[in-house]
DNA sequence: TGCGCAATTTTGTCAGACAATCATATAGTC
DNA sequence: GACTATATGATTGTCTGACAAAATTGCGCA
Protein backbone atom coordinates (compact mmCIF):
# COMPACT_ATOMS: atom_id res chain seq x y z
CA UNK A 1 0.00 0.00 0.00
CA UNK A 2 1.38 3.50 -0.95
CA UNK A 3 2.30 6.19 1.32
CA UNK A 4 -1.80 7.32 2.71
CA UNK A 5 -4.44 6.58 0.43
CA UNK A 6 -8.25 6.75 1.65
CA UNK A 7 -9.77 4.93 4.66
CA UNK A 8 -12.59 3.54 4.11
CA UNK A 9 -14.54 4.37 6.88
CA UNK A 10 -16.75 7.09 5.47
CA UNK A 11 -17.90 5.14 2.38
CA UNK A 12 -21.61 6.43 2.29
CA UNK A 13 -23.61 3.98 0.23
CA UNK A 14 -21.99 4.95 -3.39
CA UNK A 15 -23.81 8.17 -3.40
CA UNK A 16 -27.21 7.14 -5.46
CA UNK A 17 -28.60 9.03 -7.86
CA UNK A 18 -31.46 9.65 -6.27
CA UNK A 19 -32.94 13.50 -6.74
CA UNK A 20 -31.16 16.78 -6.28
CA UNK A 21 -28.18 17.74 -8.24
CA UNK A 22 -25.74 15.17 -7.70
CA UNK A 23 -23.29 17.13 -7.29
CA UNK A 24 -24.83 18.68 -4.39
CA UNK A 25 -24.73 15.37 -2.77
CA UNK A 26 -21.04 14.84 -3.42
CA UNK A 27 -20.53 18.05 -2.10
CA UNK A 28 -22.45 17.32 1.28
CA UNK A 29 -20.69 13.62 1.33
CA UNK A 30 -16.95 14.83 1.45
CA UNK A 31 -18.43 17.52 4.13
CA UNK A 32 -19.69 15.30 6.30
CA UNK A 33 -16.25 13.15 5.70
CA UNK A 34 -14.12 15.93 6.72
CA UNK A 35 -16.23 17.74 9.45
CA UNK A 36 -16.32 14.15 10.92
CA UNK A 37 -12.96 13.75 10.50
CA UNK A 38 -12.92 10.58 8.51
CA UNK A 39 -10.90 12.67 5.82
CA UNK A 40 -7.79 13.54 8.23
CA UNK A 41 -6.92 17.38 7.75
CA UNK A 42 -3.90 17.77 5.40
CA UNK A 43 -4.75 14.40 3.75
CA UNK A 44 -4.64 14.44 -0.43
CA UNK A 45 -7.87 14.13 -1.88
CA UNK A 46 -7.14 11.82 -5.53
CA UNK A 47 -9.75 12.17 -7.99
CA UNK A 48 -9.33 8.94 -9.41
CA UNK A 49 -9.98 7.73 -5.76
CA UNK A 50 -12.58 9.99 -4.92
CA UNK A 51 -14.55 8.84 -8.29
CA UNK A 52 -14.10 5.24 -7.41
CA UNK A 53 -15.49 5.83 -3.90
CA UNK A 54 -18.04 7.91 -4.75
CA UNK A 55 -19.23 6.85 -8.09
CA UNK A 56 -19.53 9.97 -10.11
CA UNK A 57 -17.40 11.24 -12.83
CA UNK A 58 -14.21 13.37 -12.66
CA UNK A 59 -16.27 16.17 -13.90
CA UNK A 60 -18.80 15.95 -10.78
CA UNK A 61 -15.56 15.40 -8.66
CA UNK A 62 -13.76 18.53 -9.21
CA UNK A 63 -16.66 20.88 -9.18
CA UNK A 64 -17.91 19.26 -6.29
CA UNK A 65 -13.82 20.12 -4.62
CA UNK A 66 -13.74 23.52 -5.95
CA UNK A 67 -16.91 24.45 -4.14
CA UNK A 68 -15.54 23.18 -0.95
CA UNK A 69 -12.11 24.95 -1.44
CA UNK A 70 -14.66 27.84 -1.80
CA UNK A 71 -16.08 27.10 1.98
CA UNK A 72 -12.26 26.70 3.13
CA UNK A 73 -13.09 23.08 3.68
CA UNK A 74 -10.51 22.34 1.31
CA UNK A 75 -7.31 23.64 -0.38
CA UNK A 76 -6.75 23.32 -3.87
CA UNK A 77 -2.98 23.83 -5.04
CA UNK A 78 -2.40 24.22 -8.45
CA UNK A 79 -1.28 21.07 -10.34
CA UNK A 80 -0.76 19.13 -7.02
CA UNK A 81 -4.50 18.88 -6.32
CA UNK A 82 -7.01 19.21 -2.90
CA UNK A 83 -6.28 18.50 0.03
CA UNK A 84 -8.24 18.65 3.94
CA UNK A 85 -8.29 22.63 5.15
CA UNK A 86 -5.44 22.36 7.86
CA UNK A 87 -5.99 25.37 9.58
CA UNK A 88 -2.95 26.32 11.36
CA UNK A 89 -2.90 27.91 14.77
CA UNK A 90 -2.35 31.66 14.17
CA UNK A 91 -5.09 31.32 11.04
CA UNK A 92 -7.67 29.44 14.06
CA UNK A 93 -6.94 32.49 16.01
CA UNK A 94 -7.99 34.91 12.99
CA UNK A 95 -10.81 32.90 11.96
CA UNK A 96 -12.13 32.84 15.63
CA UNK A 97 -11.21 37.02 15.98
CA UNK A 98 -13.15 37.41 13.03
CA UNK A 99 -16.05 35.51 13.62
CA UNK A 100 -16.28 36.97 17.01
CA UNK A 101 -16.78 40.51 15.34
CA UNK A 102 -19.11 39.35 12.56
CA UNK A 103 -21.55 37.18 15.43
CA UNK A 104 -21.30 40.39 17.03
CA UNK A 105 -22.87 41.92 14.21
CA UNK A 106 -25.54 39.09 13.95
CA UNK A 107 -26.48 40.13 17.54
CA UNK A 108 -26.91 43.18 16.94
CA UNK A 109 -28.91 42.81 13.91
CA UNK A 110 -31.34 40.26 16.00
CA UNK A 111 -32.54 42.85 18.30
CA UNK A 112 -33.25 44.87 16.01
CA UNK A 113 -34.54 42.87 13.09
CA UNK A 114 -35.94 39.44 14.37
CA UNK A 115 -39.36 38.70 14.92
CA UNK A 116 -40.74 38.54 18.05
CA UNK A 117 -41.55 34.33 17.81
CA UNK A 118 -37.50 34.40 17.08
CA UNK A 119 -37.10 36.15 20.28
CA UNK A 120 -38.71 33.04 21.94
CA UNK A 121 -37.08 30.67 20.20
CA UNK A 122 -33.83 31.54 20.89
CA UNK A 123 -34.87 31.00 24.79
CA UNK A 124 -35.98 27.62 23.60
CA UNK A 125 -32.98 26.70 22.30
CA UNK A 126 -30.42 28.04 24.58
CA UNK A 127 -32.93 25.74 27.41
CA UNK A 128 -32.64 22.73 24.92
CA UNK A 129 -29.02 23.26 25.14
CA UNK A 130 -28.85 24.15 29.05
CA UNK A 131 -30.98 20.44 29.13
CA UNK A 132 -28.52 18.61 27.31
CA UNK A 133 -25.63 19.83 29.10
CA UNK A 134 -27.60 18.90 32.74
CA UNK A 135 -27.99 15.52 31.52
CA UNK A 136 -24.45 15.23 30.45
CA UNK A 137 -25.08 14.83 26.74
CA UNK A 138 -22.74 13.75 24.26
CA UNK A 139 -20.52 16.43 22.74
CA UNK A 140 -21.80 15.79 19.01
CA UNK A 141 -24.96 16.70 20.37
CA UNK A 142 -24.37 19.78 22.62
CA UNK A 143 -22.31 20.92 19.47
CA UNK A 144 -25.98 20.31 17.32
CA UNK A 145 -27.59 22.71 19.73
CA UNK A 146 -25.33 25.00 19.79
CA UNK A 147 -25.47 25.02 15.99
CA UNK A 148 -29.24 25.55 16.84
CA UNK A 149 -28.79 28.73 19.23
CA UNK A 150 -26.64 30.26 16.68
CA UNK A 151 -29.12 29.91 13.68
CA UNK A 152 -31.57 31.35 15.34
CA UNK A 153 -29.36 34.44 15.41
CA UNK A 154 -28.75 34.30 12.05
CA UNK A 155 -32.32 33.68 10.57
CA UNK A 156 -33.16 36.89 12.90
CA UNK A 157 -30.52 38.86 11.73
CA UNK A 158 -31.80 38.62 7.69
CA UNK A 159 -28.45 38.64 6.32
CA UNK A 160 -27.74 36.60 3.61
CA UNK A 161 -24.05 37.74 3.06
CA UNK A 162 -23.43 37.68 7.29
CA UNK A 163 -24.69 34.13 6.94
CA UNK A 164 -22.98 32.54 4.37
CA UNK A 165 -19.84 33.79 5.39
CA UNK A 166 -20.09 32.88 8.91
CA UNK A 167 -21.30 29.47 8.05
CA UNK A 168 -17.93 29.15 6.23
CA UNK A 169 -16.01 30.44 9.04
CA UNK A 170 -17.82 27.85 11.05
CA UNK A 171 -16.38 25.22 8.40
CA UNK A 172 -13.08 26.22 9.28
CA UNK A 173 -12.84 25.86 12.43
CA UNK A 174 -15.75 23.21 12.73
CA UNK A 175 -12.68 20.78 13.75
CA UNK A 176 -11.48 22.54 16.90
CA UNK A 177 -14.85 23.64 18.37
CA UNK A 178 -15.32 19.67 19.58
CA UNK A 179 -11.95 20.00 21.42
CA UNK A 180 -12.94 23.18 23.07
CA UNK A 181 -16.45 21.81 24.63
CA UNK A 182 -14.82 18.63 25.71
CA UNK A 183 -12.38 20.30 28.69
CA UNK A 184 -14.01 19.97 31.39
CA UNK A 185 -16.58 22.14 33.05
CA UNK A 186 -16.38 24.10 29.20
CA UNK A 187 -19.88 22.96 28.59
CA UNK A 188 -21.48 24.63 32.03
CA UNK A 189 -19.48 28.49 31.39
CA UNK A 190 -20.77 27.57 27.51
CA UNK A 191 -24.23 27.40 28.73
CA UNK A 192 -23.92 30.63 30.91
CA UNK A 193 -22.84 32.09 28.02
CA UNK A 194 -25.15 32.29 26.10
CA UNK A 195 -27.81 32.53 28.52
CA UNK A 196 -26.18 35.86 29.20
CA UNK A 197 -26.45 36.64 25.26
CA UNK A 198 -29.97 35.39 25.29
CA UNK A 199 -31.10 37.61 28.41
CA UNK A 200 -29.55 40.82 26.92
CA UNK A 201 -30.75 40.06 23.65
CA UNK A 202 -34.49 40.05 25.18
CA UNK A 203 -33.69 43.28 26.95
CA UNK A 204 -32.98 44.33 23.79
CA UNK A 205 -29.64 45.11 24.78
CA UNK A 206 -27.81 45.10 21.62
CA UNK A 207 -24.53 47.22 22.99
CA UNK A 208 -24.25 44.52 26.13
CA UNK A 209 -25.58 41.21 23.78
CA UNK A 210 -23.07 41.84 21.08
CA UNK A 211 -20.23 42.67 23.46
CA UNK A 212 -21.37 39.03 25.13
CA UNK A 213 -21.38 37.07 22.26
CA UNK A 214 -18.04 38.65 21.29
CA UNK A 215 -16.79 37.69 24.47
CA UNK A 216 -18.03 34.21 24.02
CA UNK A 217 -16.40 33.27 21.12
CA UNK A 218 -12.83 34.76 22.38
CA UNK A 219 -13.19 32.23 25.90
CA UNK A 220 -14.02 29.33 23.75
CA UNK A 221 -10.99 30.12 20.91
CA UNK A 222 -8.93 30.38 23.89
CA UNK A 223 -9.87 27.15 25.15
CA UNK A 224 -9.75 25.52 21.60
CA UNK A 225 -6.65 26.77 20.52
CA UNK A 226 -5.08 25.73 23.95
CA UNK A 227 -6.07 22.10 23.41
CA UNK A 228 -4.93 22.69 19.68
CA UNK A 229 -1.11 23.45 20.72
CA UNK A 230 -1.51 20.85 23.61
CA UNK A 231 -1.88 18.27 20.92
CA UNK A 232 0.50 19.83 18.44
CA UNK A 233 -0.21 17.99 15.83
CA UNK A 234 -0.55 14.62 16.17
CA UNK A 235 -0.77 13.89 12.04
CA UNK A 236 2.24 14.41 9.88
CA UNK A 237 2.71 13.86 6.40
CA UNK A 238 3.63 9.86 6.76
CA UNK A 239 2.15 7.62 9.33
CA UNK A 240 2.86 4.27 7.53
CA UNK B 1 -30.20 39.95 -32.81
CA UNK B 2 -32.49 37.79 -30.16
CA UNK B 3 -33.25 39.30 -26.23
CA UNK B 4 -29.50 40.24 -24.51
CA UNK B 5 -26.72 38.50 -26.28
CA UNK B 6 -23.19 39.04 -24.56
CA UNK B 7 -21.69 42.76 -26.41
CA UNK B 8 -18.52 42.18 -27.62
CA UNK B 9 -16.64 45.76 -26.21
CA UNK B 10 -14.67 43.52 -23.60
CA UNK B 11 -13.37 41.20 -26.06
CA UNK B 12 -9.85 40.41 -24.88
CA UNK B 13 -7.40 39.10 -27.08
CA UNK B 14 -8.91 35.13 -26.93
CA UNK B 15 -7.09 34.44 -23.56
CA UNK B 16 -3.58 33.46 -24.96
CA UNK B 17 -2.11 30.13 -23.47
CA UNK B 18 0.39 31.89 -22.37
CA UNK B 19 1.27 30.44 -18.92
CA UNK B 20 -0.48 30.02 -16.00
CA UNK B 21 -3.30 27.48 -15.48
CA UNK B 22 -5.87 29.26 -18.14
CA UNK B 23 -8.55 28.72 -16.04
CA UNK B 24 -7.08 31.93 -13.99
CA UNK B 25 -6.80 33.63 -16.89
CA UNK B 26 -10.84 32.64 -17.97
CA UNK B 27 -11.46 34.02 -14.27
CA UNK B 28 -9.10 37.29 -14.18
CA UNK B 29 -11.02 38.09 -17.87
CA UNK B 30 -14.14 37.67 -16.42
CA UNK B 31 -13.78 39.13 -13.03
CA UNK B 32 -12.47 42.32 -14.98
CA UNK B 33 -15.40 42.29 -17.52
CA UNK B 34 -17.95 42.50 -14.07
CA UNK B 35 -15.87 44.91 -12.53
CA UNK B 36 -15.59 46.86 -15.15
CA UNK B 37 -19.34 47.04 -16.08
CA UNK B 38 -18.81 45.49 -19.56
CA UNK B 39 -20.57 42.84 -18.05
CA UNK B 40 -23.63 44.63 -16.87
CA UNK B 41 -25.23 43.45 -13.53
CA UNK B 42 -28.22 41.07 -13.90
CA UNK B 43 -26.88 40.04 -17.25
CA UNK B 44 -27.18 36.05 -18.11
CA UNK B 45 -23.77 34.03 -19.00
CA UNK B 46 -24.46 31.53 -20.63
CA UNK B 47 -21.51 28.90 -21.47
CA UNK B 48 -22.15 28.42 -25.00
CA UNK B 49 -21.15 31.98 -25.71
CA UNK B 50 -18.41 32.45 -23.47
CA UNK B 51 -16.88 29.01 -25.09
CA UNK B 52 -16.69 30.93 -28.43
CA UNK B 53 -15.86 34.43 -26.87
CA UNK B 54 -12.97 33.35 -24.73
CA UNK B 55 -11.98 30.17 -26.61
CA UNK B 56 -11.58 27.53 -24.15
CA UNK B 57 -13.91 24.29 -23.46
CA UNK B 58 -16.74 24.23 -21.45
CA UNK B 59 -14.83 22.55 -18.49
CA UNK B 60 -13.00 25.43 -17.99
CA UNK B 61 -15.71 27.71 -18.56
CA UNK B 62 -18.13 26.01 -15.98
CA UNK B 63 -14.81 25.90 -12.96
CA UNK B 64 -14.26 29.54 -13.92
CA UNK B 65 -17.80 30.14 -12.92
CA UNK B 66 -18.34 28.32 -10.05
CA UNK B 67 -15.39 29.77 -8.42
CA UNK B 68 -16.49 33.44 -9.52
CA UNK B 69 -19.52 32.37 -7.81
CA UNK B 70 -17.67 31.68 -4.41
CA UNK B 71 -15.87 35.44 -5.04
CA UNK B 72 -19.78 36.24 -5.44
CA UNK B 73 -19.58 37.95 -8.71
CA UNK B 74 -21.92 35.97 -10.01
CA UNK B 75 -24.92 33.79 -8.94
CA UNK B 76 -25.48 30.45 -9.75
CA UNK B 77 -29.16 29.45 -10.16
CA UNK B 78 -29.58 25.60 -10.40
CA UNK B 79 -30.98 24.68 -13.96
CA UNK B 80 -30.24 28.23 -14.92
CA UNK B 81 -26.86 29.00 -15.12
CA UNK B 82 -24.87 32.04 -13.80
CA UNK B 83 -25.45 35.53 -14.03
CA UNK B 84 -23.54 39.01 -12.99
CA UNK B 85 -24.38 39.42 -9.20
CA UNK B 86 -26.74 42.23 -8.45
CA UNK B 87 -26.65 43.18 -4.90
CA UNK B 88 -30.09 44.96 -4.02
CA UNK B 89 -30.24 47.70 -1.71
CA UNK B 90 -30.12 45.93 1.20
CA UNK B 91 -27.60 43.19 0.55
CA UNK B 92 -25.33 46.00 -0.44
CA UNK B 93 -25.91 47.64 2.95
CA UNK B 94 -25.05 44.38 4.68
CA UNK B 95 -22.07 44.04 2.66
CA UNK B 96 -21.43 47.46 3.53
CA UNK B 97 -21.79 46.92 6.97
CA UNK B 98 -19.51 43.99 7.20
CA UNK B 99 -16.56 45.59 5.62
CA UNK B 100 -16.72 48.09 8.14
CA UNK B 101 -16.17 45.76 11.20
CA UNK B 102 -13.80 43.85 9.64
CA UNK B 103 -11.68 46.69 7.80
CA UNK B 104 -11.61 48.01 11.55
CA UNK B 105 -10.31 44.64 12.72
CA UNK B 106 -7.40 45.03 9.83
CA UNK B 107 -6.58 48.47 11.04
CA UNK B 108 -6.55 46.58 15.11
CA UNK B 109 -3.75 44.17 13.16
CA UNK B 110 -1.92 46.94 10.97
CA UNK B 111 -1.08 48.59 14.17
CA UNK B 112 -0.51 45.68 16.24
CA UNK B 113 2.09 43.80 13.73
CA UNK B 114 2.77 45.63 11.15
CA UNK B 115 6.51 45.89 9.84
CA UNK B 116 7.66 49.58 10.70
CA UNK B 117 8.52 50.15 6.64
CA UNK B 118 4.53 49.40 6.14
CA UNK B 119 3.72 52.63 8.34
CA UNK B 120 5.64 54.39 6.11
CA UNK B 121 4.06 52.92 2.99
CA UNK B 122 0.92 53.72 4.44
CA UNK B 123 1.32 57.22 4.17
CA UNK B 124 3.07 57.58 0.78
CA UNK B 125 -0.32 55.77 -0.83
CA UNK B 126 -2.30 58.53 1.10
CA UNK B 127 -0.23 61.18 -0.49
CA UNK B 128 -0.42 59.63 -3.57
CA UNK B 129 -4.11 59.81 -3.28
CA UNK B 130 -4.06 63.09 -2.50
CA UNK B 131 -2.11 63.88 -5.03
CA UNK B 132 -4.64 62.16 -7.47
CA UNK B 133 -7.46 63.85 -6.29
CA UNK B 134 -5.85 67.10 -6.09
CA UNK B 135 -5.06 67.46 -10.11
CA UNK B 136 -8.31 66.17 -10.51
CA UNK B 137 -7.53 62.81 -11.91
CA UNK B 138 -10.08 60.22 -13.19
CA UNK B 139 -12.40 57.64 -10.97
CA UNK B 140 -10.69 54.95 -11.95
CA UNK B 141 -7.42 56.11 -11.19
CA UNK B 142 -8.42 57.34 -7.59
CA UNK B 143 -10.08 53.71 -7.36
CA UNK B 144 -6.84 52.42 -7.64
CA UNK B 145 -4.90 54.37 -5.19
CA UNK B 146 -7.56 53.56 -2.58
CA UNK B 147 -6.84 49.92 -3.55
CA UNK B 148 -3.43 50.47 -2.98
CA UNK B 149 -4.30 51.89 0.50
CA UNK B 150 -6.57 49.22 1.44
CA UNK B 151 -4.06 46.96 0.34
CA UNK B 152 -0.60 48.34 2.30
CA UNK B 153 -3.37 47.95 5.05
CA UNK B 154 -4.00 44.34 4.49
CA UNK B 155 -0.51 43.48 4.31
CA UNK B 156 0.27 45.14 7.62
CA UNK B 157 -2.92 43.04 9.11
CA UNK B 158 -1.09 39.92 8.36
CA UNK B 159 -4.22 37.80 8.65
CA UNK B 160 -4.62 35.94 5.04
CA UNK B 161 -8.17 34.78 6.12
CA UNK B 162 -9.14 38.57 6.34
CA UNK B 163 -7.58 39.35 3.33
CA UNK B 164 -9.62 36.58 1.34
CA UNK B 165 -13.19 37.90 3.12
CA UNK B 166 -12.21 41.35 2.56
CA UNK B 167 -11.35 40.82 -1.21
CA UNK B 168 -14.68 39.16 -1.89
CA UNK B 169 -16.67 42.00 0.13
CA UNK B 170 -14.85 44.58 -2.28
CA UNK B 171 -15.46 42.66 -5.46
CA UNK B 172 -19.29 42.36 -4.25
CA UNK B 173 -19.47 45.86 -4.05
CA UNK B 174 -17.30 47.02 -6.85
CA UNK B 175 -19.48 48.07 -8.47
CA UNK B 176 -21.14 50.92 -6.30
CA UNK B 177 -17.60 51.95 -5.04
CA UNK B 178 -17.44 54.34 -8.44
CA UNK B 179 -20.69 55.79 -8.09
CA UNK B 180 -19.66 56.56 -4.51
CA UNK B 181 -16.74 58.36 -5.79
CA UNK B 182 -17.95 59.97 -8.30
CA UNK B 183 -20.45 62.41 -6.74
CA UNK B 184 -19.29 66.04 -6.33
CA UNK B 185 -17.04 66.82 -3.67
CA UNK B 186 -16.76 62.69 -2.42
CA UNK B 187 -12.81 62.17 -3.49
CA UNK B 188 -11.83 65.26 -1.30
CA UNK B 189 -13.56 63.99 2.07
CA UNK B 190 -12.48 60.69 1.00
CA UNK B 191 -8.78 61.91 1.40
CA UNK B 192 -9.66 63.61 4.53
CA UNK B 193 -10.62 60.38 5.87
CA UNK B 194 -7.99 58.06 4.85
CA UNK B 195 -5.21 61.10 6.26
CA UNK B 196 -7.42 60.90 9.81
CA UNK B 197 -6.73 56.91 9.69
CA UNK B 198 -3.62 57.00 8.61
CA UNK B 199 -2.33 59.69 11.12
CA UNK B 200 -4.27 57.57 13.96
CA UNK B 201 -2.46 54.69 13.02
CA UNK B 202 0.93 56.41 13.05
CA UNK B 203 0.05 57.23 16.83
CA UNK B 204 -0.54 53.69 17.07
CA UNK B 205 -3.63 54.79 18.39
CA UNK B 206 -5.66 51.35 17.45
CA UNK B 207 -8.62 52.22 18.53
CA UNK B 208 -8.85 55.27 17.27
CA UNK B 209 -7.75 54.57 13.89
CA UNK B 210 -10.41 51.33 13.62
CA UNK B 211 -13.26 53.57 14.69
CA UNK B 212 -12.26 56.21 11.64
CA UNK B 213 -12.22 53.68 9.25
CA UNK B 214 -15.62 51.96 10.34
CA UNK B 215 -16.94 55.61 10.08
CA UNK B 216 -15.12 56.18 6.85
CA UNK B 217 -17.00 53.36 5.14
CA UNK B 218 -20.27 54.01 6.34
CA UNK B 219 -20.23 57.50 4.63
CA UNK B 220 -18.82 55.50 1.72
CA UNK B 221 -21.72 53.47 2.13
CA UNK B 222 -24.12 56.17 2.29
CA UNK B 223 -22.88 57.73 -0.49
CA UNK B 224 -23.16 55.05 -2.92
CA UNK B 225 -26.08 53.78 -1.16
CA UNK B 226 -27.79 56.85 -2.35
CA UNK B 227 -26.90 57.18 -5.28
CA UNK B 228 -27.90 53.81 -6.06
CA UNK B 229 -31.18 55.03 -4.99
CA UNK B 230 -31.33 57.76 -7.20
CA UNK B 231 -30.06 55.49 -10.13
CA UNK B 232 -32.96 52.62 -8.89
CA UNK B 233 -32.19 50.27 -11.68
CA UNK B 234 -31.71 51.31 -15.18
CA UNK B 235 -31.29 47.75 -16.71
CA UNK B 236 -34.48 45.85 -16.45
CA UNK B 237 -34.15 42.24 -17.96
CA UNK B 238 -35.69 43.24 -21.63
CA UNK B 239 -33.81 46.00 -23.14
CA UNK B 240 -34.35 45.63 -27.31
C1' DT C 1 25.04 6.67 0.14
C1' DG C 2 23.49 10.18 -2.67
C1' DC C 3 21.97 12.02 -7.19
C1' DG C 4 19.82 12.24 -11.58
C1' DC C 5 16.94 10.36 -14.88
C1' DA C 6 13.06 7.58 -16.49
C1' DA C 7 8.51 5.56 -15.63
C1' DT C 8 4.25 6.33 -13.52
C1' DT C 9 0.69 9.05 -11.50
C1' DT C 10 -2.09 12.97 -11.31
C1' DT C 11 -3.86 17.20 -12.72
C1' DG C 12 -5.47 20.52 -16.46
C1' DT C 13 -7.91 20.87 -20.49
C1' DC C 14 -10.30 19.46 -24.45
C1' DA C 15 -14.14 17.35 -27.46
C1' DG C 16 -18.32 15.24 -27.94
C1' DA C 17 -22.42 13.07 -26.21
C1' DC C 18 -26.93 12.57 -23.85
C1' DA C 19 -30.88 13.22 -20.61
C1' DA C 20 -33.34 16.55 -17.94
C1' DT C 21 -34.98 20.95 -17.49
C1' DC C 22 -36.16 25.53 -18.89
C1' DA C 23 -37.76 28.88 -22.50
C1' DT C 24 -40.21 29.91 -26.45
C1' DA C 25 -43.23 29.41 -30.22
C1' DT C 26 -47.00 27.15 -32.21
C1' DA C 27 -51.52 25.31 -32.44
C1' DG C 28 -55.93 24.23 -30.59
C1' DT C 29 -59.90 25.69 -27.71
C1' DC C 30 -63.31 28.57 -25.75
C1' DG D 1 -59.25 37.34 -30.06
C1' DA D 2 -57.40 35.78 -25.62
C1' DC D 3 -55.82 31.72 -23.22
C1' DT D 4 -53.99 27.33 -22.44
C1' DA D 5 -51.54 23.06 -23.89
C1' DT D 6 -48.26 21.00 -26.42
C1' DA D 7 -44.12 20.75 -29.32
C1' DT D 8 -39.73 22.57 -30.30
C1' DG D 9 -35.38 24.42 -29.28
C1' DA D 10 -31.92 26.05 -26.05
C1' DT D 11 -29.22 25.36 -21.96
C1' DT D 12 -27.51 23.06 -18.12
C1' DG D 13 -25.89 18.74 -15.60
C1' DT D 14 -23.32 14.81 -16.09
C1' DC D 15 -20.64 11.26 -18.31
C1' DT D 16 -16.90 9.26 -21.17
C1' DG D 17 -12.57 9.13 -23.10
C1' DA D 18 -8.51 11.35 -24.44
C1' DC D 19 -4.03 13.77 -24.20
C1' DA D 20 -0.24 17.04 -22.70
C1' DA D 21 2.08 18.98 -18.84
C1' DA D 22 3.53 18.78 -14.29
C1' DA D 23 4.56 16.26 -10.18
C1' DT D 24 5.79 12.01 -7.84
C1' DT D 25 7.98 7.84 -7.48
C1' DG D 26 11.36 4.45 -8.13
C1' DC D 27 15.45 2.82 -10.15
C1' DG D 28 19.99 2.74 -11.75
C1' DC D 29 24.31 4.70 -11.62
C1' DA D 30 28.24 7.12 -9.89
Amino acid sequence: MPTNSLDDSWLVPPVGRIAAPLREQVIAALRRAILDLDLRPGQRLVERELIERLGVSRTTIREALRDLASEGLVTVVPQRGAIVAAPSLDEASDLYEIRAVLESLVVRHFVERAAPALFEELDRTVEDLAALVARGAEVRLVLAAKDRFYGVLIAGAQSPALQQLLEGLKARVQVLRATSLSEPGRPEAVVAELRGIAAAVARRDAALASRLCADHIHKAAITALGALQDAEDPMPASEL
